[in-house]
Order: structure tokens, then sequence, then C-alpha cells
DNA sequence: TGTACATCAGTGAACGCGCGTTCACTGATGTAC
DNA sequence: TGTACATCAGTGAACGCGCGTTCACTGATGTAC
């Protein structure tokens, strides 16, 4: 209860959901300490007793957002069938992983950009539990498709980070890129076409 | 003559220079207006007779930077050797497009981060000229490709696109992202992983 | 060829906004005895 | 159990910087006659 004792409650938190909320909204810039503290009804520099900084505000957003599209892609793994054969289902986690980092992005513009905004989560305190890393998991799947022959592992090294930064290509180029004004039908077609070069880069 | 008998000379021209300096050695954020003016030699509002405002001259700026990526990439093109079958110099070509592309990002981050920053050349009286526009010259590839019927013109759609994002993405991520850190040796690998990997899910 | 006038490039001072950050404060909560 | 004191969360006003943009101006260049 320490937490909920004092003036505001855990003005702490406060301040932190209604940043991810402006985040959501409006992306990495939207995230103005003063309107954060107007959303929660405190006064103009209140958040310096929670955060020493705007930056260390900002990175607490950038951790949630880089977590939740970890788990957005966790998720998008459980939710694939359990039975064909292990190779096969190797190379749809690797897919599934892929489409979901695009699709929170087209979901959740505002967090992705903030996630990624320059700064970058490595100047805080808190951290993006390894487990839910989207790096983390995307390097897992590489792991299986060794695991499964179907990536010898002479061949293994890089190819964590060429997959991850063809996905994450689209991703930015559909969000702030030249590829915002295709129409969804097109995007679909687009993302289609590069996780099949993926998968046939790698099978 | 009629562009260096005024005043400066022509100011217009030198404007651009140096605000193209500024962006090379610090992106678009360093595109600052009193800086450009005080590096031409002129006061704080100079700019204005020649630009309607900063993003006119920015996007000057972002054109310039598009244009010379172009460039860079005709160049390499240009490079190559002319023998062989038809269809090993149109990957070749292709191969080579996305290199410099991703080369180009490294040497200039500066005019690299300018080029693709919001805004966007969009919102500008110049264009990128077609036959110099980074996309079009990989279009260009992936015409040949067709051509020489490594391709088949049924699966064609979108693989422009998607090429596009795999390249611009690990340059994104060179740049800014988090594989910022990575060595140039393994930077290296990363790449040519990546345009293998485009390479096998296209040929 | 020279004089009067219009045009236009560049001046420099000032406006004004957004916004992070500081500082001396007040009032509520917890602690010592 | 109550009283004195310390601590700490939140206040609100103000500072200050960066920077785009405006405005009335000056002085140079070109044009009409």
């Amino acid at each position: 209860m320490a937490s909920t004792s004092y003036h505001h409650g855990n003005l702490r938190q406060a301040l932190l959901d209604h940043a991810v909320e402006l985040a959501r909204a409006g992306g990495p810039d939207a995230v103005v300490l003063r309107d954060v503290q107007r959303a929660a009804g405190v006064s103009n520099s209140a958040a310096y007793r929670h955060f020493s900084d705007r930056q260390a505000l900002l990175g607490e957003v950038q951790v949630y957002g880089m977590t939740l599209l970890g788990e957005t892609m966790l998720e998008s793994l459980a939710a694939l069938p359990n039975r064909g054969p292990r190779d096969r289902r190797a190379l749809a986690r690797l897919r599934a992983t892929g489409q979901s980092y695009v699709d929170f992005a087209l979901t959740e513009p505002g967090l992705f950009r903030t996630a990624f905004a320059p700064g970058g989560p490595l100047h805080t305190d808190s951290e993006v539990p390894a487990e839910r890393h989207p790096f983390r998991i995307l390097s897992g799947c590489i792991d299986d498709l060794v695991a499964t022959g179907v990536l010898s592992p002479g061949r293994r090294a890089g190819v964590d980070e060429a997959a991850w930064a063809a996905v994450h290509g689209l991703a930015t180029l559909y969000l702030d890129g030249p590829l915002a004004a295709a129409d969804p039908r097109s995007k679909k077609l687009i993302t289609d076409r590069l996780l099949a070069m993926i998968h046939q880069g790698i099978g």
C-alpha cells in the first residue's frame, strides 16, 4: 500500500500511463512533460519527484512500447497450431513473428515510433525483459530453424539481423516513408512478398 | 549572369549549399535557419527572400540528398562489368543497387537521414529527377530481372517495395537503430546476408 | 547621358511560442519520545 | 496517546533557451524618359 498512501496515490504510475497514451496517439514528440502532468491533474513540475528528466520518463515509455511489441509477437506465436513437421512449424513461427511485427507497427504507430525513437531505451533504468524482447524472440525463431536443420549453423550468423532489418524497414516505410500512401491491399501484398523473400532466403 | 549580379551574387544557392553542409554534418535538425544564414554571412532573415519557409529550404536539401543517393547508385551500376549472361548481370545489378544504398547511408548518414526525414521532399517545388530516383532505379533492376526471365511477371508486383524495404531497414538500423553499435566487420556480414536473402528470395 | 523613380535584396531588432527545468514554498504524512 | 519535528510530494511562478517568423528600414540595382 506504500505506493497508494501519499498525496496522489501513485503519481509515478499515473504519469507513465498518461505518457503512454500520449505516445500512442502522437508518437514520441507528443510526450510533453506539461501535457503529461496536465493529464494527471498535477502541476507543472510534479513529475520531477518521480523522474529525473523528460528522457527518463520517455525511456520508460519506450521500454513499455518495446515490451508490448514483444508480447504481441509472443501471442501470435502462441496462436499457431502445434502440429505438422517441425521444420515447417519453425518456418511458420518465423513468418508469424515478422507478420505481427509489421501488424503492430500499423496498429500502434505511435508506440512503435516511440519505441524506436532516438535516445532509445538505452538511457533508462528499466529494461525490456529479455524473454519479451522483439529481437530476442526473432532470434529464438532462427535458433529453431537451425535446430530443425532448415538453416545450417555455418550460415546462421547475421541472419537474425538481416531478417529483422527487412521487417523493420517495411514497418518504418509504412509509417513514415513513401509507402505510407499505399492502400491496405497493396500493403498486404508487399508484406507477403517480403515475408516470402525472407522465407526463401533462409530455407 | 542574372544570378550573380545582385547584392550577394546568388544567395539562394549559397544558402542551399550551406544547408546541405549542415545536414551532412548533423542531419535534418541541424538545418537551422539562423545557422544557415550565419554560414552564408547574411542576416537573420535574408533567407526569406528566397525560401518561403524553413520547410521549403529543408525540402530542397532533401531533394538534393535523395538525388545524390540515386546518383551514387547509378555510379555503382556503371562500374559493373558488361560481360556474362544477362540474367546473372541483372542479379548483379540488383545487388549493387542495394549495396550502394547501404553504403551511402553509412558514408553520408546526415544526408541520408535528411532525405528520409518526416515532411519529405513531397512539400517542395523541386523534385528528384525520375531517372535518378533511388526507388526508380531499383525498380529498373527488377524490370531487368523480369526481362531476363529470372522473375516471372506474375510474381513481380510488390517485389520492388519488398526489396527496397529490406535494404532501407538495414540502413536505418545501422544509423539510428540498435545495429549502430555493430562493428564494421559484422555490418559487412549482415549486409551480405541481407543481399543474399533478397537474391535468393527473388531468383 | 543624366536624372527621378520603382523595385528588390538584405538588415537588425523584436516578437512570440513551446517547453524543459529550477526554486522557494506549503501542506500532508510518517517518526521519535 | 499526544506533541514536536522531519520528511517528502506536490505547487505555482518564473527563468531561459532555441528558433522560426515578422516588420519597418536602407541601400543597391535596374528602368523610364
